[in-house]
DNA sequence: TCCGTATATTACCTGCGGGTAACAAAAAGT
DNA sequence: ACTTTTTGTTACCCGCAGGTAATATACGGA
């Protein structure tokens, strides 16, 4: 319990009392960080703006120089994690592969995801606190990546690389394995995030994988995902 | 949009301004029922009082008849859904059976809770908006069920049923699969309750199963279970 | 040095919703 | 029929947290 002390809080850009004047958007990031957090921790309902803005060493108010509201910020924390697996998603489907072979790509991606705070919001975070337009941009967002897995699963069989299966349910198995990480991942744990969605991209995919009867699975599924110049995300679309 | 209009508003004891004399527990189950449902529709906090009490014709401070408040029906909504699963996880124990065996029948039970709404309550709701008191009581439970499925799949290396492979993972894999059907699943879907509690049992068991060299699944798996004389609730036993 | 803009602060408003007090009307007992 | 208990109702309280108004301070440029 500190509160006043002189600890230097994190990752506050705001210091105590004293130099403040890195950019914008630092702060804004800032205030995501710290809220995305918060709301694991203690639940979106649990987490007031005024307990935010004291772990950022600010008042309540400030707050409203970079979001309009607190469901805002809300909205925000999730589109990150969003923006994140579409980004994967596009990546894979710019590659080539087998269906079998994207799927593995997806669920690597996928549940590294699922073991970041923006990622876990994606999956925590209730849908209904959102304002009715930013409800939508999020359902369908939803809908875009569950029709990704859908999409492997199909290719998947067309090509032979996966067996005949019902891929409405297959995919909702294979989804629900994944965001259930992000309800019992937690960061200090013993189990790595790598390792984990390592071991989920052969447990999830061992049942359907059709073996391709020469090597048991291709060593290169597991490739670390070489992260491209980090593209900046596109400022706050709509949001409100 | 009726609110006062004459339709006999679903289950509710309390018919709109006449006769009311059912017994006192019929009364208490049909405030969970309601709560629950609209829990689920519109999240707890999205949902008052006197939400639930209009719903049943009655008035907020008639609920205090029943519950010390919001949080301990929430409690109690949840309690239902967890002795459901309880039980069948005693009755799992009780008869014998392989791990590969048991685990199925688990699956089966769960993937079915999962589709009733006091299933669902237990993972949709969120633990912190309970005591403290309760929410031990909850993970308590929770963490006898992921027991559950751990043993099984320890059982069932033990016993030659099940290949090795990493239990904890496992466990957590499969109930993951297993929880999101409470997220996704609606009632009045296209899926069948008994066909995806079948189709699971099998897909989430058949990456991990060993081909018993004779016969490829014992087709007595899926056998109803056949409900017991229906065991009343120990009365709300600890619940603040 | 002075002004404008950005960004923070203090003080306040307000509505919502959980919870309670006081009272009324049935049910049940005798 | 009278009283007691149970189970409703109406009317109210109040604390919290989101949001706003008015104001102060820092910064950047002429």
């Amino acid at each position: 319990m500190d509160g006043s002390a002189s600890s230097p809080t994190g990752q506050s850009p705001w210091m105590p009392f004293e130099s403040r004047r890195r950019a914008r958007d630092e702060k804004r990031e800032a205030v995501l960080r710290t809220a995305v957090a918060l709301f694991l921790e203690q639940g979106y309902h649990g987490t007031t703006l005024n307990h935010v803005a004291e772990r950022l060493n600010i008042t309540k108010p400030a707050l409203y120089n970079y979001f309009r509201g607190k469901d805002e910020i809300l909205y925000e924390c999730w589109a990150i994690g969003a923006e994140r697996v579409d980004e994967s998603i596009d990546e894979i489907d710019a590659t080539g592969g087998t269906g079998i072979e994207k799927l593995r790509k997806l669920i690597v991606s996928y549940a590294e995801a699922m073991t970041t705070d923006y990622g876990k919001s994606l999956v925590r975070f209730d849908i209904r606190d959102l304002t009715e337009h930013n409800r939508r941009i999020v359902r369908l967002a939803k809908k875009k990546i569950d029709q990704a897995f859908r999409d492997y699963i199909g290719q998947g069989i067309e090509d032979g690389s996966i067996r005949a299966c019902n891929v409405k349910l297959s995919a909702f198995a294979i989804a629900g394995s994944l965001n259930w990480i992000g309800h019992w991942h937690q960061p200090n744990g013993a189990l790595e995030a790598e390792a984990i969605a390592r071991e989920f991209a052969i447990r999830l995919t061992e049942g359907l994988a059709i073996p391709s009867a020469r090597k048991s699975m291709p060593k290169s599924t597991t490739k670390k995902a070489g992260k491209p110049p980090v593209r900046k995300r596109k400022s706050t679309g709509g949001s409100r």
